[in-house]
DNA sequence: CTTTCATATGAATGATTGTTCATATTATAA
DNA sequence: TTATAATATGAACAATCATTCATATGAAAG
C-alpha cells in the first residue's frame, strides 16, 4: 500500500494548521472500513458486473439467460457471478440444473441508483 | 469487452422463457450508461483514493496535508488526486503555491455513506 | 450406474493500474 | 531574474484482473 519510508511534511498552509493531520486522521473511518469500502466499490468497478447486476434489477436469471442477454459466454459470466457472490451483492437459489441468480439485497439498487444520478447530472 | 463469436444459448428455464433475454435487454440502461457507471465507481473502488475522499469529508486539504495525513508519498497523492479531478470527484483553488483540494459535490458523500451502510449489515 | 446438461473452476494470457523515482511546471520570494 | 517550494507528470515495474480455453462438478433423466 505505501512505504514506511520518510514521508515528507511541509508546507505554509500546511504550517500553519500544524493540528489538521492528526486532527483529520482522528476522524476519519476506520481503516479497516475504507478498505472494504473500496473493496465493495471495486465490485460495482466493472462493467460486465454492472450489466449482470443491471439486467438481475428486472428479474431472477439463470446463467445462460444472462449470458445470452449480454452476448458473452457462460464461463465468462460465470466467472464474474462468482465474485459477485463473494461479495453478497447476488444471491441464488437452485431450480433442478439450473440456478436462478438475484440481487442480493435493496443496497444494490440504491447503490446504482445513486451511481446513475451522479452520472446524469 | 467480449468476443463477437457464437455465444452459447439454451437451458430448460431458457427454453420456457424465450423471451427474456430480449426483453431484459430492452430494459437495461444504454451501453454507454452502464460504461459510465462502471467508470464512477472505479473511482471508489481503491483504498487510497477512498481514504482521500474520506480526508476531504472534514475539510478542504493541500497535498501535502492529504500525503501527510494518509502517510504517503506526495507524488502517489498527486497521482490519484489528477484521477479524482478527471472524474469529477474533486475540485481545487489555488493559494499561492499551494493547491487546496475538496469535494466536487455532494454526491460523493452520499455515494460513500451509501457504501458505508451496505457495510455496516 | 451412466449420460447429459447447466454451471463452476483452474491455468494461462493480455490488459489495466497503483506506486516509485526522476524531473517538469508554476508561483512566490529574494 | 534566479532560487525555492508546492504540485504535477512521464516512464518503468509489479501487481491485479477479466477473459478464454479446457475441464471438473453435480443434479437429474434414462
Amino acid at each position: 500500500m505505501h512505504t514506511d519510508d520518510t514521508i515528507e511534511v511541509g508546507c505554509p498552509n500546511h504550517d500553519h494548521h500544524p493540528e489538521v493531520p492528526l486532527s483529520v486522521s482522528q476522524k476519519l473511518p476506520s481503516e479497516e472500513e475504507m478498505y472494504l469500502l473500496a473493496e465493495l466499490f471495486k465490485l460495482f468497478g466493472d462493467s460486465t458486473r454492472i450489466r449482470i447486476l443491471c439486467a438481475l434489477f428486472e428479474r431472477e436469471l439463470c446463467v445462460c439467460q444472462i449470458a445470452d442477454t449480454l452476448e458473452m459466454t457462460q464461463s465468462a459470466i460465470s466467472h464474474q457471478l462468482r465474485i459477485l457472490k463473494q461479495g453478497s451483492l447476488v444471491k441464488f437459489r437452485r431450480e433442478g440444473k439450473t440456478i436462478l441468480y438475484s440481487l442480493a439485497d435493496d443496497h444494490v439498487r440504491t447503490i446504482i441508483n445513486q451511481g446513475i444520478n451522479h452520472i446524469e447530472e
